[in-house]
RNA sequence: GGCGUGGUACCCAAGUGGCUUAAGGGAGCAGUCUGCAAAACUGCCAUUCAUCAGUUCGAAUCUGAUCCACGCCUCCA
């Protein structure tokens, strides 16, 4: 099965064809470690890993870079602003490196709580810093680079194609009515690639630079770390979309200037999550965690069949009306494949051949440019299936959860929670009620067992009870 | 001002020229079961794809116009 992925670079789904048989490359640009990732954030490494998934299940071996930035680089060009990293250092008193590693920690245990598989390497742009200033060097020894009072700056009309996968259209950005730019900077889509510390101030993280003390610009780490760990020319890099225009623009410019060959064959971007008109972004600080989600009831699994429901091309509307929906759908989903683990077939799948047109349907579907909605209904359909024994089909579905990722070989009897003694005698004592045909007092006493906040459900020979 | 995306059932969402008179999930409704419920199972649930016009033997899918919503051009997944 040939797996085709939609390049931004040529804006059409291609054939994916790595650049060495035995080991693909893939970058993708994480989270900047200041604050909580948000919903919308997961959306974006959901995808990356969805993508990985599919790569090994295609039998690809993947060597899986993922940067966490640990430096503010979010300066702003045009003004002195704030520095994220910096800024939320200050605020609580502690070391960048503490903001860092506490963030870090949290992001790592919401990727895994939503079954995202880790990259081989996380490499931290702190730990990078000779590779950046090399690549600036590098740069700057082939005329691309100039100095101004602030730092030190990308010449992007040295670069014939600049802005080519974004399709700038750098006339019209100069229209802009919200452009402002540096008096210094001698194009608009100039940016730095070092800059230097406020003179009157120290900041917490800088660093020694042959054009002086500061720190490195916001896109050179990828550039420079993509290279260390992968190499000059790399098969895959991906982030979400909003990084199309400026950053992932710039990082081509940087690492095709300075390597003086082509840096990424597939561009993959990740559409956002949408909020409706609540924005969701750092700035507001409105976001919701994975942690609001557990908070309200959620579980990681169901986050994630939500997310496996929408392309990951396509805007997702989020709302808890949605959310809730998806959880049904695991839910639902779940107790299927118990099921599935309790029934004992009688006999074997009498044509086997249908079960090859079960895989070949799903795996057409995820090698469609990652098509997981279509590849989630294959499962549903195969669930309903009459023609494939329980044992098959579980045994087909745990195969196919190596893509989807939802634990389904996890999943087992709801432990009963403690029931209190009195909720307890209270079922006994509905359940003579039963007996003797007493149904009126029968069902006082499933109403009391209710607003004491437990539900009972009659079963053959007895009944259960659940806490509500 | 420039660039770009999308409008598919009650909700989420696939499908981008004939295999589809539109997947899948959720919700809802009906039935089976049950003293009644719950659960489970079965069935039903868009002749229609924002609107209008056009291209074509054939369109949700292509073209044009219109209306609406949204994103980016500033940090953002």
């Amino acid at each position: 099965m040939k797996l085709k992925l939609f390049n931004t670079l040529t804006r059409k789904k291609e054939e994916f064809i790595p650049i060495n048989k035995d080991e693909v490359s893939m970058y993708s640009c994480g989270p900047t470690v200041y604050n909580y990732m948000h919903i919308g954030n997961l959306r974006t490494f959901f995808f990356e890993d969805i993508l990985l998934r599919v790569l090994k299940y295609d039998g690809f071996n993947v060597k899986y870079v993922m940067n966490i930035t640990d430096i503010g680089h979010l300066v702003s060009d045009s003004d002195e602003g704030e520095d994220k990293m910096e800024q939320s250092a200050k605020e609580s008193g502690k070391k960048v490196s503490e903001i860092a590693g506490y963030y870090t920690d949290v992001f790592k245990r919401d990727v895994d709580l939503l079954n995202v598989i880790p990259p081989l390497y996380y490499p931290k742009p702190t730990e990078y810093i000779d590779e950046q200033i090399a690549m600036i060097k590098c740069l700057e020894e082939k005329g691309f680079t100039y100095v101004t009072s602030d730092g030190v700056y990308y010449d992007t009309s040295k670069f014939p194609d600049y802005g080519k996968m974004a399709r700038l259209d750098i006339k019209g950005l100069q229209e802009g009515a919200r452009i402002e730019y540096s008096e210094e900077k001698k194009n608009i889509t100039d940016f730095a690639l070092w800059k230097f510390s406020p003179k009157n101030e120290k900041r917490l993280s800088e660093w020694n630079s042959p054009w002086g003390i500061g720190f490195p610009g916001w896109h050179i780490e990828c550039s420079a770390m993509s290279k260390a760990l992968l190499g000059n020319h790399i098969d895959i890099h991906c982030g979400g979309i909003d990084h199309i225009p400026v950053h992932h623009t710039n990082e081509i410019a940087q690492s095709e200037a300075c390597n003086g060959e082509k840096f990424v064959n597939y561009w993959l971007h990740g559409e956002f999550l949408d909020m409706g008109n609540e924005k969701m972004s750092k700035s507001l600080g409105n976001f919701i965690t994975m942690q609001t989600l557990i908070d309200k009831g959620y579980s990681p699994m169901d986050y994630r069949y939500f997310l496996l429901m929408a392309h990951y091309r396509k805007k997702l509307k989020f709302t808890f009306e949605a959310l809730d929906a998806a959880a049904s759908g695991y839910k639902n989903l779940s107790q299927r494949i118990l099921k599935l683990k309790t029934e004992i077939d009688s006999g074997n799948t009498f044509d086997k051949s249908l079960i090859e047109t079960y895989r070949e349907r799903f795996s057409a579907k995820i090698n469609d440019d990652l098509n997981m909605p279509e590849a989630m209904s294959v499962i549903w359909e195969l669930l309903k299936e009459e023609k494939i024994t329980s044992a098959d089909k579980l045994e087909l579905i745990y195969e196919f959860d190596k893509v989807t990722g939802l634990r389904l070989n996890e999943i087992k009897e709801e432990i009963p929670s403690e029931i209190p003694e009195e909720i307890q005698k209270l079922a006994v004592k509905r359940i003579d009620a039963k007996k003797k045909k007493d149904f009126k007092l029968a069902d006082e006493i499933r109403s009391l067992i209710k607003e004491k906040g437990y539900e009972i459900a009659d079963t053959k020979d007895g009944f259960t009870l659940k806490k509500i």
